[in-house]
DNA sequence: TGACTGTATATCAAACCGATATATATCGGT
DNA sequence: ACCGATATATATCGGTTTGATATACAGTCA
């Protein structure tokens, strides 16, 4: 699939016409943020380039009590290059996680340090969760974003679960240690 | 935490020496390739800029029946550089799925697509759970390993579950359909 | 008034990926 | 003996993306 951001901004126009700051937010705060990411460097770009090829269309918006912005909307166009793009088998899941490197480099952090890390994992785990179940309340829930959303919940339930488990574990063991 | 491909070649590397094309196979195959990515590209100009600097060593191996190869192993100076680098609160996870974007527009492509596509992602997941069981035989289990492969087996198996479950609905759907 | 926050667009160096080039060696086929 | 395929190994580079920064306008609150 041609994942790009190029791809990317298609398919969040597909669903209504927005700004690029707005997309933003919607890649941030939405049902995407889940699974997605892009920034301002490689937005405003995209979005530049798409309306000059006619896959775009652009709208200069008057605004009271914020400044200006420019409303795109996708054109029969850009619909037909969206569907060519993700038409095709998707690439595999990327995952990175510096939580996960650093436990497999424990040995040379302190147990303090490993606490705090999984506390903070847990948090940004927990928050997932919520801004899913947000996502359900706020959006009309149609087959797609019900299947991503049971998708992530089973998902970071089990991370949820699997951490809570390993944290009680190791404080089993700092609690045995200083009792020796 | 300073989490770049230098800080990833010091952290390979404190488990033991290695030349870059055995640090690049370490990151697709072995435990780290669950979280961790990083091309050629990146990891040659970060060996050779780390080797200047002093956080590593390199030795260069003559050997038969390959091609010679430079061997660089970590010093004291870089196992502190790693320790500092790591000993922070680590950023929140990133993962990117096309999978889940084409899901979200699903309303774009045809069942069939989707059905390939969720069986490709089948594919995949149940690919990283075999990855992480080879792991687990060939690796000495420290606290570490095992800890990443708890976590790993806990949320690959929540997805292939929840994904068994939504192929199942979409194909007693299409058998409803077709009937009608 | 001044500091801060939020909205909005734009730009750019640095980092990184993905592809390609180069070279050596083994092995199987013809 | 030669060719092609595969594996090992290092290196480079164009193009994409990030992350940070700059600019600007409007509201809020002290």
């Amino acid at each position: 699939m041609a994942m790009n951001v190029r791809t990317l901004c298609l398919g969040i126009l597909s669903t209504g016409e927005a700004s690029g700051y707005e997309i933003k937010k919607d890649i941030e705060e939405g049902m995407f943020s889940h699974f997605i990411d892009a920034s301002f460097g490689s937005i405003y770009p995209a979005l530049t380039q798409l309306a000059a090829e006619g896959l775009l269309t652009v709208r200069e918006q008057e605004q009271t009590g914020k400044p200006d912005k420019k409303v795109y909307a996708i054109t029969e166009q850009g619909r037909r290059m969206l569907g060519k793009a993700i038409a095709v088998l998707p690439a595999k899941d990327k995952y990175k996680s510096e939580f996960l490197f650093q436990v497999l480099l424990h040995q040379f952090i302190t147990p303090g340090v490993m606490l705090a890390a999984i506390d903070k994992q847990l948090g940004d785990l927990t928050g997932d969760l919520a801004r899913i179940a947000e996502c359900r309340c706020a959006e009309q829930p149609h087959a797609g974003a019900q299947f991503v959303a049971d998708y992530g919940n089973a998902v970071l339930t089990a991370a949820v679960n699997c951490l809570n488990d390993k944290k009680n574990e190791l404080l089993r063991q700092s609690v045995v240690q200083a009792a020796e």
